[in-house]
DNA sequence: GATGAATGAGGATTCATTCAT
DNA sequence: GATGAATGAATCCTCATTCAT
């Protein structure tokens, strides 16, 4: 082609970089807000003061993004939980459960957004809530402490748990990861572990 | 060959009640399988063998059968719900907590099409599940046992719990609601009441 | 159980000739207040207290209905401005037209709905006041009273005020048959007449 | 022979403002000929060459497009005959009034089809036309030279003489406005006046 | 890098009309 | 003579997506 009136190599920072993050973050805020359906791409892109085709030169479709937005909480939640069991061994297990129930209640907490279209809208999300509750079994059904009782029903109970809470209490700000962390301990580990 | 199309006026047989229950039905199990918006009214009756002039002889539109489905759900499970309020002060309270649990599991197993959609895809969902741990926290707040405990957080983690039980064991069969109601019961209240 | 059913078939009491003049009569009255497109069947069924087949039992289809009342009106309007014309060269003009004028006005009056229909929403009626215009064309064009005129503007003023007088007071019943057609007499023939 | 689709996008050579203007023509044409029901938004794009969601570009939806022509023809309307009145009393009044027939005529002619909407097919004509009527009525209530007559009389006649003239004689192209406005006067005011 | 202008492909809803009883 | 129950055939409108600039 004849005379190239783009300056080679775009900088991280053009303005393109920016127009496409503004549009995932205001694309991901409408999505947790209002559901896929009801997300339609003039509102994306009419938040981001920018227009439909815009969209398209970012992102192939909106089914595509909303994907992204699944798989990428998806990834991070995986790799969250995932330490819960790896550590499982290692040390007091209260204590270590203790710290991977706030490091996950920190991951909800710093992207709510992300967290309510992943765990809380798509079918993906009963998915890896299985998984979580299979990975809490796991660490639990060696435990002389759980002996009486039902182990699955233990885990579900504890995904649900913290599935409501975070929902109710931490996205709300009215309790920190830590607390909830504590009393999901104190009800559900103290006094079978403890002492 | 041609797709013989159907004649018009009334079909050999045909009785309206048995239409409208039918619509229903098919609509409860679509909306609830795939929620509001994937769910085509075009898939409604051809399901019910029926077309879609007949769906708007029986309902208004889409979107007041949706709601009404919703409405429905909602006051069986407010009245419910209800009752173990009502009752908390009567005898033995674990044993009426037992006793609301299993009705309150009975009540989402009889309609598990229904309470999908009236407790798991609405944004009333919310409301009802916050109503909910209200009171529950009600029930609790004067109780010694809970004495030590973030009342809040325990009312959330029961309605968690309960809520992702129903759907992982309950409607898969794989628990009875008695047996969910004991656990529950097992796990919350057991150390805490008796003696 | 519980319900009754309300018996099919014919009703008690009731005779075709009744119901097809009634749905008559209910047709023409929507008709002429809210036009054709604005007329549903099963308004018109409604406020006969009949079902929708029962229509089709009495008349071809909605259009034919429509038509038909059409028909009839220009039938009546026609024999009606026909004596006009029959009757010019009898006698003192003016008193013939004045007459005449009242059995018009007469005409509309009696059947105000069928007026509105054939008179003023249909494309038929601009050919009805077309041909009326032609006629009085015809009965002035020969007086010397009016050869100052452009007698086609003539014509054609006198069936607008004539159109116009019949809507904002006769139907309003704030002036009279006679009445009108006097002052219409006064207005476009007197002077030109009466020496 | 397919019939070959247009491509998606944008036209060669396309241009906003000339669709919008291009599809309030011919929708006007339309409603203008055919009425509001029988003008389908499909026959409005068909004839402007272009697709439906074109026309909700630039349109709410085809009810308020057509309020927005009766609108417009009403602001016209009445700030044209309101000048009739307010020059009343100025100079010779027969004069004003021809001067202000022959700037009504015009402003007919000057755009028939949306006359026909504004004037000839909605509900709010007739109030436009009562509101004339009576704009009239208190141009000549105080003049001795109507003393004789039924003046809401004179009021009706004039607007309905008007109207007529102008649907069958204006827009037929058989006379001009200018001599329309003399033929009324002289039909109407000529010989109560001059003298 | 971005926009103005358009369309394909549905989807909900309405209404006149027609069978079967 | 009349109704209950249904459908064919539109028609409006929306939304994701795409071309030309």
């Amino acid at each position: 082609m004849g005379v190239s009136t783009l300056p080679r190599g775009r900088r991280v920072n053009s303005s393109g970089e920016r127009s496409k993050k503004l549009l995932l973050e205001k694309a991901t805020e409408l999505f947790s807000k209002n559901g896929y359906h009801k997300t339609k791409i003039s509102d994306i892109v009419k938040s981001a003061n920018l227009t439909q085709p815009t969209f398209y030169l970012y992102f192939e479709n909106k089914e595509s993004l909303y994907n992204d937005l699944i798989s990428q909480f998806k990834n991070n939640f995986l790799e969250t939980i995932n330490r819960i069991q790896s550590e499982a061994d290692e040390g007091n297990i209260v204590e270590n459960i203790h710290r991977n129930l706030t490091i996950l209640f920190r991951f909800f907490e710093s992207n709510p957004h992300l967290t309510k279209i992943g765990y809380y809208q798509t079918e993906e999300a009963d998915k890896l809530k299985e998984r979580f509750s299979d990975l809490i079994e796991e660490v639990l059904k060696d435990r002389a402490e759980f002996a009486d009782y039902d182990i699955r029903i233990v885990a579900h109970s504890l995904v649900g748990a913290i599935e409501r809470l975070t929902l109710t209490l931490l996205f709300t700000k009215e309790r920190e990861p830590e607390q909830l962390a504590s009393e999901i301990i104190n009800l559900y580990f103290a006094r079978n572990f403890v002492k």
